[in-house]
DNA sequence: TATTTAGTTCAGTAATTTATGAACTAACGA
DNA sequence: TCGTTAGTTCATAAATTACTGAACTAAATA
């Protein structure tokens, strides 16, 4: 498993990047490891020794990325090991849970509106715009994603 | 502090949602409270009261949060007390930080594919897609504001 | 059947994060 | 000038998180 510094030093990034959004250290590693390495798929051993994790560290991190669909295995016959790779489909998946996350925002806001007594309804003016915009955002969402679409239809031709 | 039971559930709801975007578990029930409270303004021992969080951790949130431009205050003239509020401009701003935050992962990814190098090109292919689709999102979402904006101003024409 | 491989499990620890309480400061008001 | 208010600061404690190493399992190979 030769890794060039820059690959490594991206590895880190990306590392705190996942981190920053909710995975343990080492978990956000493996990704990194799994996106950066020039093979596209690894083994427990490579991984394990590649990012100087203890066995345990990997195994918990490979099941954890299994179990929440980050990653998935290939595996050939003859062979007993399971190859790692990302799961390419998690890209879609990835933005919508950010999509998710803001619909979430969304939901938790629209209750502050009902709970809430302030005096002035000129208190929630900025808040109802916010909360507007989300749902446009949302309904949006889709058209736009079929636009870029057509768009790289188009730039293929 | 007169708060409802439902008012306390959603701070701690609030809570929960920013700490998973990385607040400290203190500093995340101050943005809740401040957001719920009938009141739109609190004084330092309101809050430190209604949270029953120590002074220093009040203290801390709230200079975590003025730093960071979440959270503002008036003063009264012959009050010694600061009135502590959310930031309303806050909202475009926690927006613009989720999509930032998209932004980053998208130049992580580009120096993926600069840094590794796999054998087929298929192997980045939905890498590149999905990096094209960040990069059509973050040109299209002015525009898209825009046209919320002229829906939200037809509206209440 | 014995050995090696590919992991898993878990108790314990290291590291990190978060909150507390007590002592302090600075400004105001009596 | 003395007390009170409105906080701040910091050492330390408590809680949580993340990782390790050792012992284990289950299947494959010799």
């Amino acid at each position: 498993m030769a890794l060039s510094d820059k690959q490594r030093e991206l590895i880190e990034e990306i590392g705190i990047y996942h981190e920053n959004n909710g995975f343990q250290p080492a978990v956000a590693r493996v990704v990194g490891l799994l996106l950066v390495s020039d093979k596209p798929e690894l083994s427990f051993d490579e991984i394990s020794e590649a990012l100087n994790i203890s066995k345990s560290a990997t195994s918990n991190a490979l099941n954890m990325l299994l179990n929440t669909g980050h990653i998935e295995y290939t595996t050939f016959s003859g062979d007993r090991k399971r190859y790692f790779k990302i799961k390419s489909s998690n890209w879609r998946d990835l933005f919508n849970k950010k999509m998710d996350d803001l619909s979430a925002l969304n939901d938790l806001l629209k209750r502050v509106l009902e709970v809430r007594k302030r005096e002035s309804p000129a208190y929630d003016v900025q808040l109802r715009s916010f909360i507007s915009f989300l749902d446009y955002l949302k309904q949006q969402l889709p058209s736009l994603i079929e636009q870029w679409e057509e768009k790289t239809r188009k730039e293929r031709a």
